[in-house]
DNA sequence: CCGGCCATTGATACCGAGTATCATTAACGG
DNA sequence: CCGTTAATGATACTCGGTATCAATGGCCGG
């Protein structure tokens, strides 16, 4: 685990790299918290974790690797926006389905809701550059457990 | 046209009204604002329009109307939050067309996606309550027209 | 019509999620 | 090893929104 944890950090670092972004201490100690992390995060939970690390370097860090495909942004239920790691058979253009009970959340590959929405908007000359969706529910685990009153 | 704001501004009152809430003077100016809109707004923008109607009134305001569902929220491409207003036909559940070129957006009913999702998310033993579609392009005027340099 | 209750208001302060600025620092290529 | 240049972090700012709370004014019952 802790050895997975690194390998990804690396990982991070590396593609960081490949776009020639440099290997700096800081940029390391963000990359690391990221791949501790096994859960979708806010960038100020993140910031908590990371004392000493100026709260810009955490933002541009999120930043790059939103831009670089490893972290994919997350709007919750209730409008908060989230980061979450790509793990890296999910880079692409995918969906998450998001548990509101417990927060989980699944990645949606095989919909193909674009060709759904080409033909409706065929209809009206309209050209689909891209869309953005979120999906709500309750994951397995959290239909089947009763309700667990805080 | 005056008379269809005017109209407009009295149904959403009378919403709010029939919804327990009181009829207030800045109650009416707020909905009168958000009245005379034909497009998207911020919730500054609006605020902007209103002098000495405070903030936090401007914000209460737009929350009822939300929670009424004569306004919705859009998510533009940019990820800046704007508010819409509902028109009659189309209160419930619906999904928008936005423009990224001029803006402007079309409502997007007819498209039946969670019957789609709700059989991928069977798969999984997920259930689905809800979700949340933004759909990004060109409308049909700004595809016909070549680029408008600023 | 009047009095009171309580929803509403608006000033203010605060929060979360960023971005802009800019002097200082440190990576890394030659 | 040195210079260039990217990156850092402190600070201040923005934007969108919420919490607080004393003052106000809608509305209902008498």
């Amino acid at each position: 685990m802790r050895n997975r944890n690194y390998a990804l950090a690396d990982q991070l670092l590396e593609t960081l790299e490949e776009q020639g972004h440099r290997d700096t201490e800081p940029r390391r100690k963000v990359v690391a918290a990221i791949a501790r992390k096994n859960r979708h995060f806010t960038a100020e939970e993140l910031r908590g974790e990371l004392p000493g690390i100026g709260r810009a370097t955490v933002y541009r860090s999120l930043k790059l690797l939103v831009q670089a495909g490893a972290l994919c942004r997350v709007m919750l239920a209730d409008g908060a926006l989230h980061y979450q790691l790509n793990d890296s058979a999910h880079q692409g253009h995918h969906h998450h389905l998001l548990c509101v009970h417990c927060g989980e959340s699944e990645d949606l590959q095989g919909c193909d809701i674009e060709g759904q929405l080409h033909s409706v908007a065929a209809a009206r000359q309209f050209q689909i550059t891209g869309h953005w969706l979120e999906v709500y529910g309750q994951c397995y685990d959290c239909a089947e457990s009763p309700v667990v009153p805080a």
